[in-house]
DNA sequence: CTCAGCGGGAGGTCCCCTCAC
DNA sequence: GTGAGGGGACCTCCCGCTGAG
């Protein structure tokens, strides 16, 4: 049990209440859920990927108004000043490509990796024991290792320090992609934040066995968060934005977008049975007009209760 | 001519290209050039609007980890004091209801409502004249009027100083359901986007006639933004706020959510066809299984080129 | 160790002004 | 008009410190 994912219905009320039916806010607020909560991105990694979103945007106004910096600055009340800056450090971004803060990969790097680099700088043969630590009997050593749970990789377990020395270096090398003054320096702070996260999420697992006096750290998971979840929440972000681009095109009233929604209600008991023949029906009407070498076509859909209005 | 909603290929392949194919980042940027571009909020409204997602987020898990300051404060990386001053913030907005920065009504305040505080404000009767202006002949004013286009609305023409109280007049109906330290205080330069935006949208228009030294505004359009555009633009956003929420259903494995992506190829000129059947398809499926008084139910879909991946 | 406070620095959003082309 | 420069106010995100319980 890493995640409530489960937020308690009233909660999700007050939400709900709040953004006041604003899709819009709608749609950030669940952005914000999906990638802080269940990603794991900072609070100001959220921001900062806000902020770049509405950069290129201003960007993209900016060039299509003939490269005008005070029309571009009326249109969005940004002072010309700071309209200039944007424009620099977007086209600065493009042409040596990627240097913008985005939320880029789907998690944290400094997350995603850690189990990597974990077995790879402390493997753990075989044979060896996966407790380094010094002065403590065979059955010591392995009832601390029996303390772990079954599904844990086998690596060895590392005490504070290389613990916080395993986390700076992820933390570098997440970094180290970054131009200079966007680079973020290592802290306290982020340490903590960092550390509470792989606990949190299970990835890690802290002992604190009445063997040893000091708090010992074991690789509990060889990916951050659990699969199944995961994955399903990536494919939900992926989905929506191609459903947003889909629906773009829709707007711009291309040939060959479709955009629709069916509301109905239907009887319980009959539910399962009509998304059953839903999901065959979709999969047969692709089948009927597929062709090798047409035109690369995409058909989405969700279907579910509509319990908000 | 009043949007350019056609960016250009190159530019948006660089605006691709700068995401990186983040779907999370692709999101955000197609949030903001959709609220913002069309849609004709601030740069700062975006960033208000996400930053108050994020908090939302930040306080909803503050519930969930039983109200803990510190342990919120780790998961995001945000210091204690802050969780506490933004758990405060969202309580007060949630008990005194609405009084977080949200993108709210779908577009500014000032823009929507202008067309209708105009033609409230300065009425025109049939037989009166539209211009107001003293000192010209009957027919220096029949020129103007028919400088016009015919789509108009009948409202009196205003001068640089009516025109500029009435747009005051707007800002200030629009902060004063803000709480006090919210409100944003009327600007030059604030005045100056207002009216830019205004024009640019063709909203307004103004008219520098040779017969008169003053720059005079007409109304030109009874809305925001041309009609139709507009209306896909909002059910766009409207869309993808409840497609999400069905896939989060679907994320959470609850019964009755379906989520479905079907790709191939079709042949051009069997394209019509089998959208317009998917069409009628998935409208004889809604009918059949509809019942009054069952489960209330929604289905979503789009389809289109995949022209990206 | 947790919780509370206060301090500072950097950078961003806002505002206004002037001056040269 | 447009670009380019100056100024200052305020807030927020980061960091660090101290002290009470």
């Amino acid at each position: 049990m890493t995640y409530q994912s489960q937020v308690p219905p009233d909660l999700k009320q007050d939400l709900l209440r709040a953004v006041d039916n604003s899709p819009a806010d709608w749609i950030l607020l669940n952005l914000a859920l999906s990638t802080m909560k269940m990603g794991g991105h900072r609070y100001g990694a959220f921001l900062d990927a806000a902020t770049t979103a509405a950069k290129l945007a201003i960007y993209s106004t900016f060039i299509e108004q003939g490269c005008n910096i005070r029309k571009t600055g009326f249109l969005y009340h940004v002072e010309p000043k700071r309209v200039k800056a944007i424009v620099h450090e977007i086209q600065a971004a493009l042409a040596e490509g990627q240097s913008l803060k985005v939320l880029n990969s789907k998690e944290p790097y400094y997350l995603i990796a850690l189990p990597f680099l974990w077995q790879e700088h402390f493997p753990c043969a075989p044979g060896e024991t996966q407790v380094g630590l010094q002065g403590l009997t065979s059955g010591e050593r392995k009832s601390i290792e029996e303390s772990l749970p079954p599904s844990a990789p086998r690596a060895r377990i590392l005490d504070q320090v290389e613990f916080t020395e395993l986390i700076e270096l992820l933390h570098e090398m997440s970094q180290e992609e970054l131009p200079g003054p966007q680079r973020m320096a290592f802290s306290d702070a982020l340490m903590s934040h960092i550390k509470f996260r792989l606990l949190h999420s299970g990835t890690v697992l802290q002992i604190d066995s009445p063997l040893v006096d000091i708090p010992l750290y074991a690789l509990a998971s060889g990916s951050y968060s659990p699969k199944g979840e995961q994955e399903r929440v990536f494919a939900m972000i992926d989905d929506v934005a191609r459903y947003f681009g889909l629906l773009q095109a829709w707007v711009r009233e291309d040939v060959g977008a479709l955009r629709g929604i069916e509301v109905f209600d239907v009887a319980p008991q009959r539910s399962q049975e009509a998304l059953q023949e839903l999901d065959e029906m979709l999969r047969a009407w692709a089948d009927k007009y597929h062709q090798d070498g047409g035109l690369p076509m995409v058909l989405q859909f969700a279907a579910g209760r509509r319990d908000y209005d």
